[in-house]
DNA sequence: TGCGAACCTTTGACATTTCAAATATCTGCT
DNA sequence: AGCAGATATTTGAAATGTCAAAGGTTCGCA
């Protein structure tokens, strides 16, 4: 018996296997998608192993931590593409593991501006070195000179993706 | 007061404006990410406003649809990279509503095999016929040929990555 | 000055996600 | 037979995700 132990099997040889006439834009969509998801899943797996820190909490720790001010959530929400309603639970969580401090600024009490306490830009600071060595070593079989094309390439396929955007398409 | 109405803060444009000396592999994973999410977001708010339903269901009927005969939860999680526990409430959920069926079948009945009713499938074509169109929209903008070589080189990257995985890595 | 519109955050209801542990079932070997 | 180990699915806890609605607060203009 045949009986694939693919140990991998791979999401794309499945989807198109059967199906390679899909449309080139689809084709491209499902690669881009689980390209994506591979690396989320390794790096989420080597945040919770290695300083016991989830992918959203890295994210909105790394804004914080170049804005020694802090943020308001609002801000916060756009800058990570969390919704508004998630940075709520999200900062509430970080405050009680003591890596963020919550404010309400004098001026406008509508406002709550999150900001890095010590602890956490020293811990961001760890995982943000060893994130970017995860980065490089996982693509690491990537010629250099592709790796700057893509990055060129892949903002073509964004601004196309935003130009097509239903909520944008009124302006 | 300036006060910034950037109705469309990008990721990126923050993320990297003040530290464009971010590594290019680091770069390059930013892009994705936030390109990937774009779209994703895009597809999802198109099919929950125009079929009521998730990405998460709608990968799952990818499967089921090519697969008359049904599949096994276990193959379906490999799939579409939905994790086990994961696929038990999706498919759930997708019987509830009459898409999907269960059956366990007489020679094993450790199996579960989940396959499309009449219904999923009709809603399935339906919803297929949208999304390639949607990704057809989305990447208008982008020279052809660019979406072929785009494909070929994240493959490479995929490749890459798959190479470094911490979970594969004892072979 | 006072009210309605605009703004910011929180809340609530659900669906999904991850991981790990628990359950069932089957298989192979003695 | 009979039990250890492999397989397949389910369950459970915690976090995240969406969306919409509700809360305060501030602002602009009559």
């Amino acid at each position: 018996m045949v009986e694939a132990e693919a140990v991998d099997v791979d999401l794309e040889m499945i989807v198109q296997g059967a199906h390679a006439r899909s449309k080139p834009e689809l084709r491209l969509w499902l690669r881009m998608l689980s390209t994506t998801k591979l690396i989320s899943q390794e790096i989420r797996r080597r945040l919770r192993a290695e300083f016991g820190a989830t992918l959203p909490q890295f994210d909105l720790m790394a804004q914080l931590y170049r804005e020694k001010d802090g943020l308001r959530l609002g801000e916060l929400s756009k800058r990570t593409m969390v919704t508004n309603g998630n940075v709520t639970g999200l900062v509430e969580r970080l405050e009680a593991d003591g890596y963020v401090q919550r404010v309400t600024p004098q001026g406008d009490r509508r406002v709550t501006v999150a900001k890095l306490t010590e602890a956490g830009a020293t811990l961001f600071a760890a995982m943000a070195a060893a994130h970017e060595g995860w980065l490089q070593d996982m693509m690491a079989d990537i010629d250099p000179h592709a790796v700057a094309a893509l990055w060129s390439e892949i903002g073509t396929v964004k601004a196309s993706a935003n130009n097509h955007l239903s909520g944008a398409a009124f302006e």
